[in-house]
DNA sequence: AGCACGCCGACT
DNA sequence: GTCGGCGTGCTC
């Protein structure tokens, strides 16, 4: 329905960190109408050109700037319209961000950058005649004359192929290169029959079903299944059912989830071409994905935290797997959660969305609870396997050796002797040490935050001779010997990887000893060969969180985890849950059916409630324990954060700017109508990392009981923030509900 | 965020 | 005498 004018100005969302659209006028002798909304322009801006989206038509002001015109209309029809574009609004106004970096953060680079939607049209390989008579000079069994006869009868699609060999796309080139095969157009719709899976369990089917009577509406439901109950033949098997319907599916996975195999696995399950979208692929393969579900031509998409931002024409169906994990949050810019948007965009498009997790996070969690999402639950593990037995190890005055106590050693020299895998893992929250005493397990804690919220640990600074409450700032000396036993031992708790490694390797000269972290695996396939070279054969792993889920490692029967201390007494709030969430998921890493795992816990804190509950009640248990935690100091879910970061080199910038904020937010809140709630203000506090890349970064949190309290008092907020000539000296940015403190 | 304009130190 | 430091301010 074009609208007629006097539409005269085009309102432009810019990828600018500046909080409004630039209007500009329409290319001379252009006919302007309600379609030109959602299509992208190139733009002169002061002295350079940008990219831009039409947010919505206007008439002109009569305002005394001289309007320049577009330069260029770069789509004939809207790249972004309808929900997408409307999700985009919301994500803009929830997290307090222009509209244009939104849409910035949401287009694949190259139409960011003014590129046209590339084309989509599927391909597929097959022998030329040339081929056909060269055929038998390739040598018999190698892999080129595999490929040569795999696609000597018929067209093969090239997701087709991709399912069934890794780099088969070299081997083509060979192929290609000697005129013995060429690249076919495919026509639209073309796919192979997808493989039944296994049968449905009655919890697996009963989880289909729920998806299946949601239909064509809005559904949020938690899928909650332990480790191995199969979550992935309930995707597999809803996924099915949406495409028999002619919909599309979005996939969400972590950052480490999206492994080969998993592709292959939906791939050949599903018979229809699978897009994948991550950080590992070039633009054109990403824009080529997005392209491809914009048109309704893909009909599932699988990838990580960005792929929220896929067009989904179609929308049949949005799966969110491990939906607990912190990967959904992006930690720059536009500081999103894709399983948030998830929520949102599902509700818009009226399609069902299915959250799973064997570790659900607290907020879905108490969603479910309230019968906000309907909660399906697989109990029991799929096959044979028993979950591995647990010890929880006090080492309270035991002698450390890099960090790990002499049962621990022991336990792995005897895991090594059956010919058998150890891990190590080591939990890494929380960058800043805590003081604990090695004789007794006592913590320095603050005083005045203690009562309130157990377990706030006050963190090691300067050197050692200072403690910091990340909660209040309050700021003390560190004591000297420890206050309840007396004890000398107090040591600041953060033993490395590296360190561990190189105890290991002394230790066990013989076996293979591999560390796995950021530092030595640069990308995902760097860690996937590593584990491949490692085999079967018997050697002890040492990482984080990388080594906590996602790969198979059959001949690993012991798991040691270190570090449990500092989640148990974190400045962060969040740290229990992720302790929990994490230590559920390498417990799950050990043992088969044939060999019973067992996960040994190193502490000093034998009888803490976190342990005990979880090892006696598992995640239910500690869940509702940490919940009504929660509750009692109305942290999230019952109440609603947001946390404005500042950095800059000096930290009396940092301080001054943050404390302005501090002022203006007060004075908005005494402004504010009676009645209304304004949202309460911690800090400035020092963040978790208090010095990074030699500037300083401290945070003020903000905290309200409702959130429409806290929304309105940042959109109050915000532009009083720009206008602070402090904040002109500082790096500052809001994180709306964030999920690491730091 | 860029980018230009604008006033103060060490270089041909 | 100029080249260039990054402080301040603007971009339809």
């Amino acid at each position: 329905m074009p609208s007629q004018s006097p539409v005269t100005v085009l309102h432009v969302a810019l990828p600018l960190p500046l909080p409004r659209a630039f209007d500009y006028l329409p290319p001379p002798a252009a006919r302007v109408d309600a379609t030109w909304v959602g299509r992208r322009v190139r733009v002169p801006f002061g002295s350079r050109e940008l990219v831009g989206l039409i947010e919505s038509l206007g008439v002109p002001e009569d305002s005394p700037t001289q309007l320049r015109h577009v330069l260029a209309v770069l789509d004939d029809e809207p790249l972004l319209h309808g929900e997408l574009l409307g999700s985009l609004r919301w994500l803009a106004r929830y997290y307090h961000a222009p509209l244009g970096e939104a849409i910035a953060t949401a287009l694949p680079a190259s139409l960011r950058a003014g590129d046209a939607l590339p084309e989509t049209c599927a391909y597929g390989w097959v022998l030329t005649e040339a081929g056909r008579t060269g055929l038998p000079s390739l040598r018999k069994h190698s892999r080129i004359r595999a490929l040569a006869e795999r696609i000597a009868a018929a067209v093969v699609d090239e997701d087709v192929l991709a399912a069934q060999c890794d780099d088969w796309r070299a081997v083509m080139r060979t192929l290609a290169k000697r005129d013995f095969a060429q690249r076919v157009a495919l026509p639209r719709g073309a796919m192979h029959a997808g493989i039944a899976g296994p049968a449905l369990n009655a919890a697996q089917r009963e989880a289909v079903d729920a998806v299946l009577a949601a239909g064509d509406r809005f559904a949020p439901m938690l899928l909650e299944g332990v480790t191995g109950s199969g979550k992935t033949e309930v995707y597999l098997a809803a996924i099915a059912d949406c495409l028999a319907r002619g919909k599309q599916a979005l996939v969400l996975v972590p950052e480490i989830g999206l492994t080969p195999q998993m592709l292959r696995r939906f791939r050949t399950r599903l018979g229809v071409p699978i897009h994948a979208l991550h950080s590992g692929l070039a633009d054109g393969e990403r824009a080529h994905a997005w392209a491809s579900m914009w048109r309704g031509e893909g009909r599932v998409l699988v990838g990580t935290r960005s792929a929220i931002f896929t067009p989904l024409p179609e929308a049949g169906l949005i799966v969110v797997d491990e939906e607990h994990d912190a990967s959904y949050k992006q930690h720059e810019g536009v500081r999103y959660h894709a399983r948030d948007l998830a929520l949102v965009r599902a509700k818009a498009l009226g399609v069902p969305v299915l959250l799973g997790s064997a570790t659900p996070s607290l907020e879905s969690l108490q969603h479910a609870l309230a019968g906000r999402y309907a909660h399906l639950q697989l109990r029991q593990r799929a096959g044979a396997a028993k979950p591995p037995g647990v010890r929880v190890h006090d080492v309270r005055g035991r002698t450390l050796v890099g960090g790990l106590s002499p049962d621990a050693i022991a336990a792995i020299a005897a895991c090594l002797a059956r010919g058998e895998q150890a891990l190590v893992f080591r939990n890494r929250r929380g960058y800043a040490p805590v003081l604990l005493c090695h004789d007794c397990g006592w913590s320095a804690r603050c005083a005045r935050c203690d009562a309130a919220t157990q377990g706030v640990a006050m963190t090691v600074h300067g050197g050692g001779r200072t403690l910091l409450c990340h909660h209040c700032g309050a700021r003390r000396a560190a004591p000297r010997a420890c206050p309840d036993c007396g004890g000398l031992a107090l040591v600041p708790q953060g033993n490395g990887t590296e360190r561990i490694e190189h105890t290991l390797a002394e230790r066990f000269p013989d076996a293979t000893v591999l560390r796995v972290d950021r530092g030595t695996t640069r990308h995902r396939d760097g860690l996937e060969k590593q584990l491949a070279r490692l085999g079967d054969a018997p050697g002890i792993l040492v990482g984080t969180q990388m080594l906590a889920k996602g790969h198979d490692l059959p001949n690993l029967t012991l798991v040691c985890v270190v570090g449990v201390d500092e989640g148990l007494f974190s400045a962060d709030f969040r740290a229990p849950e992720k302790l929990a969430q994490l230590l559920i998921q390498v417990a799950g890493r050990g043992g088969r059916a044939d060999k019973p795992g067992s996960v040994l816990l190193q502490t000093h804190h034998p009888v803490h409630p976190l342990l005990s509950t979880l090892l006696t009640g598992g995640y239910p248990a500690f869940a509702a324990l940490e919940l009504a935690q929660r509750e009692a100091v109305r942290l999230p879910p019952y109440g609603y954060l947001a946390l404005l970061r500042a950095e800059a080199a000096h930290e009396a910038l940092v301080q001054e700017f943050l404390r302005d904020a501090k002022a203006a937010m007060h004075a908005i809140v005494r402004n504010a109508e009676h009645g209304a709630v304004g949202p309460s203000v911690l800090g400035p506090l020092p963040a978790p990392m208090p010095r990074r890349a030699g500037r300083a970064r401290w945070q003020l949190q903000l905290s309200a009981t409702r959130r429409p309290a806290l929304h309105a008092a940042l959109d109050a907020w915000i532009p009083r923030l720009h206008e602070l000539k402090s904040a002109r000296k500082v790096r500052w940015s809001l994180d709306v509900d964030p999920v690491d403190l730091d």
